[in-house]
DNA sequence: ATACAGCATATCGTATACAGAATACTCTAT
DNA sequence: ATAGAGTATTCTGTATACGATATGCTGTAT
């Protein structure tokens, strides 16, 4: 079973990479045909790409004046980690099990997590990576594509925030609390530290944000 | 302060409308050049437009095949129904308050849903504006406008269920309690009954799509 | 030096063109 | 009459073209 892939969807992964990178930077315009040239396409597919990236509040659409990269805002943070916090919460309580082995997958990205130094983007990568791994159980699909359509947001201020602190990794200590609790069957718990662990995230990113 | 508004919005809507009044039917391929022509504009915004429908899960594009209506699947009301009452809920608990002139416009959208009969799509529409009102004053407008673009997609079961059992009007009780509780200020009770009254709601409308 | 008018250029939003894949159609063989 | 191969047509995805608006530059006046 063959099936092509739009240029779209990939023009929308390679964007979105670039954005987390941080080229083009916060502020700037991103031009479509820029875009097109540099990835061997027509305007077609990658106004398509922006105009998603935009739905999803990656980049603003200005009519007339196309497409640019937010500035940074600490607004931003809160209003959209109140959201992916509770949706996420609500993730994990619809998901009905956690198998051992997925617990170890858990347990095996922190490692790689807690080995990964200086590369900023690839500790946001991994960050998300655990989330996504957390709740691939949930059963309603269509929570977990908007959590990851929301995520796009936050993970350009948390790559950002680590480059620009130079932190070398990520604190994966209320991770493993998390992994315990589940691990002991204590849903409860693991709702409680995750919950709490979002808050205090989000928290310390808006305190780098607004200086 | 004038400003030009992009024909995909203007097109977005209308394909919005039609979907909603059941032209196409559930289960139909919508073709753009069709509509393209049917609105006097070129197939670019049309398909921009049908594209940002699916990303909101209102269509179904496939590759090659171009996009449909998607048929009613009582699991897509249940997927919808979990993300958009836990978002809504956080939306009213986000609202500072609720001053009288508020509650006094919900009453009035009431009192006109009374009054509507026969006509499913102008109900439907009413409860939207209801939920609308009822939520305006939370300062997260990132949740709002998430919200106004999920009820899309339960709002084509709310319409087809009210043209179904051609049922006269909703019942505006819940939203008298709702609207009283939040009168005498007693956040909690209103959050209770708005929970409550979205599980019945989903329940409902779930009882019905299994036939 | 600064501000502004006027022109040149760039870029956007939309329309149209084109190639290839999917669907519909026809004709034949059973 | 039905099923299936082969062809014609439609429609999609992507590329290109075009007109209009926004942006940037140059020169001049203050």
């Amino acid at each position: 079973m063959i099936h092509r892939a739009p240029l779209r969807d990939e023009v929308y992964r390679q964007i979105l990479e670039s954005i987390h990178h941080g080229t083009p930077p916060a502020g700037s315009r991103v031009r479509d045909s820029d875009l097109a040239a540099r990835l061997g396409v027509s305007r077609t597919p990658v106004r398509e790409a922006l105009l998603r990236l935009s739905r999803e509040g990656v980049l603003e659409a200005d009519m007339g004046r196309g497409f640019r990269v937010p500035p940074l805002a600490a607004g931003e943070i809160a209003e959209t980690g109140q959201i992916l916090g509770t949706l996420e919460s609500l993730a994990l309580d619809l998901t009905p099990d956690f198998p051992a082995e997925r617990l170890q997958r858990l347990g095996a990205i922190d490692r790689k997590l807690e080995q990964t130094r200086g590369d900023a983007a690839r500790c946001a990568d991994l960050e998300d990576e655990w989330h996504g791994t957390l709740l691939e159980g949930c059963p309603n699909r269509r929570l977990l594509d908007l959590i990851v359509s929301l995520r796009q947001v936050l993970r350009r201020y948390l790559s950002a925030y680590l480059r620009d602190v130079a932190r070398l990794a990520l604190s994966t200590l209320p991770h493993q609390k998390i992994i315990d609790a589940l691990r002991d069957g204590d849903r409860k718990a693991a709702h409680l530290v995750f919950a709490q662990q979002w808050r205090r995230g989000i928290e310390e990113l808006q305190a780098w944000a607004s200086r």
